[in-house]
DNA sequence: GTCTATAGGCGGATAGAC
DNA sequence: GTCTATCCGCCTATAGAC
């Protein structure tokens, strides 16, 4: 609370004016966060084109918001880590849930006899993993620059969903 | 501390008659977990088989350790998180090397022009996030109770690892 | 090796002046 | 709305008896 404070330009005390508590600016900040990354994914999946290219540019988008904002990321699996029953249900239903079905439909046009679910939570766990470790990548083996770049991870995942739809 | 040391039948303090330091007894059980895992996983991926079968009891032993061990699925995902550089450092040079390894010897068996190391951290990417959200999958669009068992989620993701290799 | 007692520090939250 | 001062509880770690 000091931290946030200070980076606010206020002390401590004060942040209490605007927030309840600890836990309210937290979900205060969690809603923030998620809204305006969902906005974005909703609407890569809303534009007027066919279903591959719709996909295509969610993945792209998708990469591009977990790679920039580290806030973000953290966040999302900070909250996968912790597993509180409440926040859980409120990220499914309020935040995860409509651009989950959009993309569920989009994975149903390229191939009706897809298992979306699956694919969605394979997209995530992919996307969240390969950004999280990008500076963990060179101490392992086979691991390089080259393939920390966005361009290269985004290609390449999305071959991967790609391999696994039309199967 | 006083947790820790309640679970073991003693005070906390007494705790700091076998470890130095709260660190240096985190640190030990890092070790302790991932030493154990890290072996089985290797003696699959040595075993006297085709490549494809090595792979896929690799795979499926992966996928019980994560489903049923959570100390080890937190500890790994609390890890990734966390970013500390010298943990890091040990996990990647001294417990994850080898495995990896002996997995992309396995990967190049059955292509040569695959990316070991891409479909290395996208196995580990897709099953630590798979078997994580199995709690939040209900309430996840199109999730399901069969869609938490392990012998399905096992099936789909060497399915997926398949599909990727042999593009 | 384990205990009790306690030091020392940190972090969330409140009181009350301005 | 912001501040200073401060409370209170929790946690790691140590001291020293047994």
């Amino acid at each position: 609370m000091r931290d946030i404070a200070s980076a606010c330009g206020i002390k401590a005390p004060s942040l209490y004016n605007h927030f309840a508590d600890k836990q309210s600016l937290y979900e205060a900040t969690l809603v923030s966060v998620f809204a305006g990354h969902g906005d974005q994914l909703m609407s890569c999946l809303q534009q007027p084109l066919p279903a591959e290219q719709r996909l295509a540019t969610f993945i792209e988008t998708l990469c591009q918001q977990l790679s920039n904002d580290f806030v973000f990321r953290q966040l999302f699996l900070r909250e996968v880590i912790e597993q509180n029953a409440e926040r859980a249900q409120f990220l499914a239903e309020q935040v995860m849930a409509a651009p989950c079905h959009a993309l569920h439909d989009v994975f149903l046009a390229i191939n009706p006899n897809c298992d979306p679910h699956f694919l969605t939570t394979s997209l995530m766990g992919l996307t969240l993993f390969h950004f999280q470790i990008n500076p963990l990548r060179p101490l392992l083996p086979g691991g390089s620059v080259e393939k920390q770049q966005l361009s290269y991870l985004t290609q390449h995942i999305a071959l991967m969903i790609m391999a696994s739809l039309n199967r």
